[in-house]
DNA sequence: ATTTTCAAT
């Protein structure tokens, strides 16, 4: 039955849920993951809007197991089952890098999954415990990681938060903030592994 | 030059 169909709002953020955990001057306890997956065909690219949305994660505040945004992006992405014949984009926009465990496990996904390539923009660096060496290795695995810049904290302004028809308004240095991590981010990439 | 952050390294 198409009709269905679930409303558009259910995929999209709340405002201050966007700018509370996206804004790269702060730090926050948890984590938004939100993902977009486009087919591949040569040069062009065809975006599959319905399966476009956000995870969060659960935190170790929350009843059950605490478990990271990454591990349900990748439940998310095994729940499509993705055609091995066609090549998959996926995009994520996340407001922290993945932590060790998770860049191991997103690693390890791409690995066993070479029809779909994955490119990661975050608004902060998780800078804990191996986190070097987990972007490194995820990196290795083929994904490509980014710092998220006013280009995409306006592209997810338009396409995941219910904005109501208001323009993203940037906040107060977020240029500089981001032109930083990506620095700090290029440094970690370009150092040699081993 | 900038860290405490998907809590508890």
């Amino acid at each position: 039955m198409e009709a269905g169909t679930a409303p558009r709002s259910r995929c999209l953020l709340d405002e201050n849920t966007f700018t509370e955990n996206f804004k790269n001057q702060i730090n926050t306890r948890k984590t938004y993951l939100c993902y977009e997956v486009e087919i591949v065909d040569g040069d062009a690219r065809v975006p599959l809007d319905e399966i476009k949305g956000f995870v969060h994660n659960k935190g170790a505040n929350q009843p059950g197991e605490p478990c990271h945004a990454e591990l349900y992006f990748l439940d998310r992405i095994h729940s499509w089952t993705l055609d091995r014949r066609l090549h998959y984009r996926l995009t994520c926009f996340i407001s922290w890098t993945p932590c060790h465990t998770c860049a191991q496990e997103l690693a390890t996904f791409l690995g066993e999954n070479s029809h779909v390539s994955l490119h990661i923009f975050a608004s902060r660096m998780y800078r804990r415990f191996d986190y070097e060496a987990g972007l490194r290795r995820l990196q290795a695995a083929g994904a490509q990681i980014a710092i998220m810049t006013s280009k995409e904290f306006e592209h997810c302004w338009e396409t995941f938060v219910d904005h109501q028809g208001r323009p993203f308004q940037p906040w107060d240095g977020l240029e500089v903030e981001s032109q930083h991590l990506c620095k700090k981010l290029q440094e970690i990439l370009q150092t040699q592994q081993n």
